[in-house]
DNA sequence: CATGAATGAGGTTTCATTCAT
DNA sequence: TATGAATGAAACCTCATTCAT
């Protein structure tokens, strides 16, 4: 006879709104953003399109509360005390642990990566993508400044773009690729 | 008001499928494949929409035909005289040349990799690329092998894996990224 | 604690009645009934949505309250003593109060224009409408014959008409339509 | 063998356009402008719904054509030869041509008063029919001056409200409004 | 009396593809 | 070879209404 409680609508909310990300992260790195449908969506998270938009606004507004959260991730890696003084063991420690959690959850770098290189998907984030990406290289070209290096920005580009391809690479062969290794020799390029 | 000849047929053919193949690449990479309409390429390449399914069957055939012939220049660029005693110039000029393609054509390598992502696309050319790769990494291996490196494996794994993330950067940021300096910097990595 | 009374659930009911009617008059009038959503007009009366189902049926009906409630303002300001004897100040007292009731709800009126013209609306009304219709035609036929007008069913027919125009272009231009000389001219007329 | 000639392609869009506004004029009007959905003009023009896009690039749009060529109708009755000297027999021109058209076209006007009273219809058109209502209001405007009226900006407004009354009026009972009389009486006030 | 999560039908719009000419 | 009108399936999204609590 009494209405559902707020607490109780809460946790209706926080359920479904887990079912539909998880189930459009799957499908959009499987497919394709634009090629996946929201009907496919809703089926897959078992809810009603219509549903859907309860929790969100559009398609596109699933797809950016998905990514930026899934972004964070990365930039909480990247923890620097000093700006001016960046430590060589901070560095060290962005690229271990991101090999770390590669390792832990390449399901997880895969989707990223699928969806980043998707026109569309890379527009709709365009800003928030860039920000990450100049906080990492401006952090680089401050660590090679600092030691002295004759390119640093050419060095923290390169770095940085290494990076990547060796992400790309170890998720696109799982089990040949040998992380461990290329992690050791990332590190002696610092 | 003669018939035309064959020959002359033969050279409309060649044009229009050129102009066909140039919009669609040049759309496909800015606004993605499943994002970019059949009208919108017939538009830009200046002909009708009937005309494209006179040398096309569909547009995944023409998504197959630009991806395939685009796959063709990566091989051709890595070309040994004899695998059991590469030349350092060889390998070279495959990174120096591909690097001049990617300078050249960053749509295409825009393309590639917002595809290759997508497994469903990726399939259908699974076979082609993954016989790129194998050939690329054998190569490397046979270099590092012959040259007494400690780790000849991962050194090609890595050096391979170094050249996409560069391609990646490059393509993600045209006007900044030093891509000339960092292909010395590679050059130095040999 | 104690269970409310049946008086004060009475309270409610007319107070939660009175605050859906004017927010969907509002609404409806603004943005068309079409346009306006159950939910919209829950929102802005500060409800819920499933209240509203607990007053009205459906949205129609709500419409139907709506419309039939402000009908009857007409029609309770042609009060005659004596249909025989029609006082000119008994046409006076329609005209004046009608148009003090057009600078208090405008929206009223505009409501009932928007959706006289749409058939469908309009035949579920039809009963309603054409009765009050007839019978202020029919008070002011029998106002001019008393007064010995030459043509007084014209005349009825005219002013009638006129004061629907007015109607229209006054809340078409509120802030511009000079209603009240217009109001004093109407009467003139008289 | 060779392709439709440019002027085939014309005619063919002249017929299918015209079939389009034909059907879209009479079913808005008929069920109003929101209540008409895209599916039921392309069955009752006779084609599909995906043509319709051909030919307009919305529903608004659709709409826009519709009417701003019907309100032409109005403006071209009111063609005043010297803004400055204003004719009497200009005015009664408009007048008795536009009840003229009234008799001649009931229907027509029915269906943009119709339409008129939608608000979102109302707000598409807003800034076109208020080019007309201004033109409209400021050539009576200038006739009562120029005539010496007490209160000319009333009587402007009041004529041009009493005009879309009788509008009204008439075509809400074509059978009984006596809608010559009653023109006459309109004169007769000028 | 009161809530808002949930549904599903139906709306507008897009677009690969076909076809008469 | 070449055109673009035409189709129809399927996409995204809205919303009146229901219902468990």
């Amino acid at each position: 006879m009494s209405p559902k409680s707020e607490l109780q609508f809460e946790e209706i909310r926080a359920e479904k709104i887990g079912l539909i990300k998880n189930s459009a992260l799957k499908l959009f790195a499987e497919n394709g953003y634009e090629s996946t449908s929201i009907a496919q969506i809703a089926k897959d998270a078992g809810i009603s399109k219509g549903l859907m938009y309860n929790y969100f606004s559009s398609k596109e507004d699933l797809l950016k509360e998905i990514l930026i959260g899934g972004l964070l991730n990365f930039t909480n890696l990247l923890q620097v005390e000093n700006i001016d003084k960046i430590k060589k063991e901070e560095i060290e420690f962005f690229i271990t642990e991101n090999i770390s959690l590669l390792k832990q959850k390449p399901e997880f770098y895969k989707l990223y990566f699928s969806l980043a290189f998707q026109p569309k998907v890379f527009k709709a984030l365009e800003k928030e993508i860039m920000e990450i990406f100049s906080e990492i290289i401006n952090v680089l070209l401050n660590y090679y400044t600092q030691k002295g290096e004759a390119q640093p920005y050419v060095k923290a580009r390169f770095l940085f773009a290494i990076f990547d391809g060796i992400g790309i690479h170890y998720i696109s062969d799982l089990e040949n690729f040998p992380i461990d290794e290329v992690g050791d020799m990332i590190l002696e390029m610092l």
